[in-house]
RNA sequence: CGAGUUGUUCAUACGGUCGCGGGCCGCCGAGAGGCGGCGUGAGGAAAGUCCGAGCAUCACAGGGCAAGGAUGCCUGCUAACGGCAGGAGGAGGCGACUUCAAGGAAAGUGAACAGAAAUACACCGCGGCAGUUUUGCCGUAAGGGUGGAAUGGCGAGGUAAGAGCUCACCGUCGCCCCGGUAACGGGGCGAGCCAAUUAAACCCCAUCCGAUGCAAGAUUGGGAUAAGGGCUGCGUUAAAUCGCGGGGCUGCCCGUCCGCUUUUAUCCGUUAAUAUCGCUUUAGCUUGCCGGCGACGGCAAGCAUAGAUAGAUGACCGUACACGACAGAACUCGGCUUACAGAUCAAUCUCGGGUC
RNA sequence: GGCCUUGUGGUCAAGCGGUUAAGACGGAGCCCUCUCAAGGCUCAAUCCCGGGUUCGAUUCCCGGCAAGGUCA
């Protein structure tokens, strides 16, 4: 399935904002109801140097490339990593999976 | 065979499925774009941002002096450099070789505490004279003690005791000769030590440097009219016309340049930034030959090799083995520095042992 | 991505190359008090880390690490 990449600052603002949170163990979401599927994964110094940034973004795409047709609805959503020492495909489907069913 | 030294190259590989950025071609579409195919897509350090350039802007991007900063043995290389190469000197190693922020202390200033004293003023001591219970004056840097450093070191002579006071050797300084482009090296003669050490303390000398950085900046981002404000003030004039002043060129002098910016209202126009360019063809890479000890230069042939903009290389499976380190382009080059699992090849390289 | 700044007890911080590393707030212990407060005394620092210069470095130089600021 197809999504769009949340790209704009401005609604990245918006999100945070007025979005709501869904919490899992691996990542939060922040998600707000839009006419399209959109998502930014958001990843920041503290999870490491670029390398390790890189492949969480990567990682996390993935997951959300492979479990997206499952999201319950369309809407904008920003998927927070939490930091860790250890990162990995099957953690963030799990995770990902978790916050679908929590969006509501 | 073992132990080393210096340098070179590489940085998991291959196959399958799914997925991403850019390009080209074809088809569809008014267009935005969509679909399909082909080919392409991170590093030796892409890192730190420590130097040097290109490029761009700063109204012009000039000279002198001052201030500030950087560099500091010599000769080369280079677009340039604080880099590199070769050499000189100090230090280390049996050696191959490694390493060093390395101009000037005879222009001046400063250097805690301790110590009698820190470039010089005698505490103890040693000795002479006076006195003789204590001590006073003079000479003395051999010894003690203080200190990071104490009148160049050591031996001999010498002396009342001592002292470069004298002599040999070493060190230092000056002059001459020879070798070398030079740093410097070798030799000779002289000086009897005057001038300790410290300049990654101030400083002096020589050379170099305008500032800011692609978030620079350019293009479009509107045009016309009217009114007002700000910088740029005063006098004068029909007039920014002229004079003085003012502003910019880091401070001063000379010289030179200077009309720009902004707000509001009305009319016409509007995708207007998350746009487009800058943005990847170059001091480019590879190979061969020639010159040079080398850094590097010359010639010839061939090649085109990421260009994103919330920021593209991944996930899963299989196979192989050495079980995969440090690490992700953001305008581009030349260096330096720092991080790093290993593998690899080379040197008529070095040392030790054995055999012929 | 570029350009800068700062690292000193728990916190905020001063510091001419030679200090027992100044203070303030807070903490711990003791004294004082019938008890508490106030007051007094005492204690606690790898001067971010690693080299170098120097007789001697928190300070000077070089290289790292960490934190913060700023530019559309």
């Amino acid at each position: 399935m197809k999504y769009l990449r949340l790209k704009k600052n401005t609604d990245i603002q918006k999100l945070f904002k007025r979005g709501k949170r869904a919490y899992s163990n691996a990542l939060t979401a922040v998600y707000m109801p839009s006419d399209e599927l959109k998502m930014a994964v958001i990843v920041s110094k503290k999870h490491g140097k670029a390398v390790k940034r890189n492949r969480i973004k990567r990682l996390v795409r993935r997951a959300f490339f492979l479990t997206c047709e499952r999201a319950p609805f369309a809407c904008s959503i920003a998927l927070l990593p939490k930091v860790s020492e250890e990162y990995s495909l099957a953690a963030f489907e799990r995770s990902l999976l978790s916050c679908f069913k929590r969006m509501k």
